[in-house]
DNA sequence: TTGCTCCTCACGTCACGTGAGGTGGC
DNA sequence: TTGCTCCTCACGTCACGTGAGGTGGC
């Protein structure tokens, strides 16, 4: 009967993987894995306490990459995540998925702005203090 | 007696400023300047319980929110603080500031590619959900 | 028995935000 | 008495990092 239900795991085909190869596949830790689970944007099977995910789960962690990258927050991802069905075309996720992505990219903008300004103060402030030291040494 | 003591500070001729005054010529909460004293980046007389700030405290303020804009942590403010004496002519903060802020525009700078990098990433995105939409719709 | 990989708490980080509950002088 | 301004806790935020202490199979 343990037999069984083994050759049943096989059978399925569903191709699963440990923590610890998602972990290196994508160079995340696994504690940054567990977090996004206890967040509800994964659910990896479990077989005695060790996580098992799917080809699924790991389609879903590419998209949580993915929107990091993009600077979207774990809420925000988990938001077009729960639109996420792979059985049908997704438009809703798709329009809603652009959607946001605008206002991320206005955000993303507005933070190069503030970043722009604040790299040309500073260089401004540093070349300040030089002409202080030349000042100073005279 | 009570009037002497209040003469005397009077007659000290310091001008000093209470939490709420520095807070709104400065856009900052009360909170922040608690936090900024919590962690020893400036220490304010005390009347009773009432902070008092002096000139010589609303100049480091003024450092600090300099600092802030640069993208600093109040860590490294806090050690560039430390070498401060307005008695002195500064050399050495100056130097030290000058490392710092080069350090820094290092950081800056390298955040703004990351930026950039996001900022096309989902340009690209957003132009392939689109493309999908259209093709959805066909 | 030793390693390796996995597990679950649970506190720490950073710069405050946000109440709760209370005091002092006009 | 009512307002205003000030005060001190102390928990919450965000995305994990970092141990501590323990388990299971080769």
């Amino acid at each position: 009967m343990t037999g069984q239900t083994r050759l049943q795991q096989t059978s399925e085909l569903e191709e699963t993987f440990r923590i610890g190869q998602l972990a290196g596949e994508f160079d995340i830790t696994l504690r940054a894995l567990r977090f996004y689970e206890d967040k509800g944007l994964i659910s990896p099977k479990r077989v005695g306490t060790t996580r098992l995910y799917s080809r699924g789960d790991r389609a879903r962690l590419k998209i949580i990459l993915l929107g990091k990258r993009l600077g979207f927050s774990l809420v925000d991802i988990a938001e077009i995540l729960a639109l996420y069905d792979p059985s049908t075309n997704n438009l809703r996720q798709i329009t809603v998925s652009i959607e946001k992505g605008q206002e991320q990219l206005q955000k993303l903008n507005d933070e190069r702005k503030r970043l722009d300004q604040s790299i040309q103060e500073l260089t401004e402030t540093i070349a300040d203090l030089e002409r202080m030291v030349v000042d100073t040494k005279k």
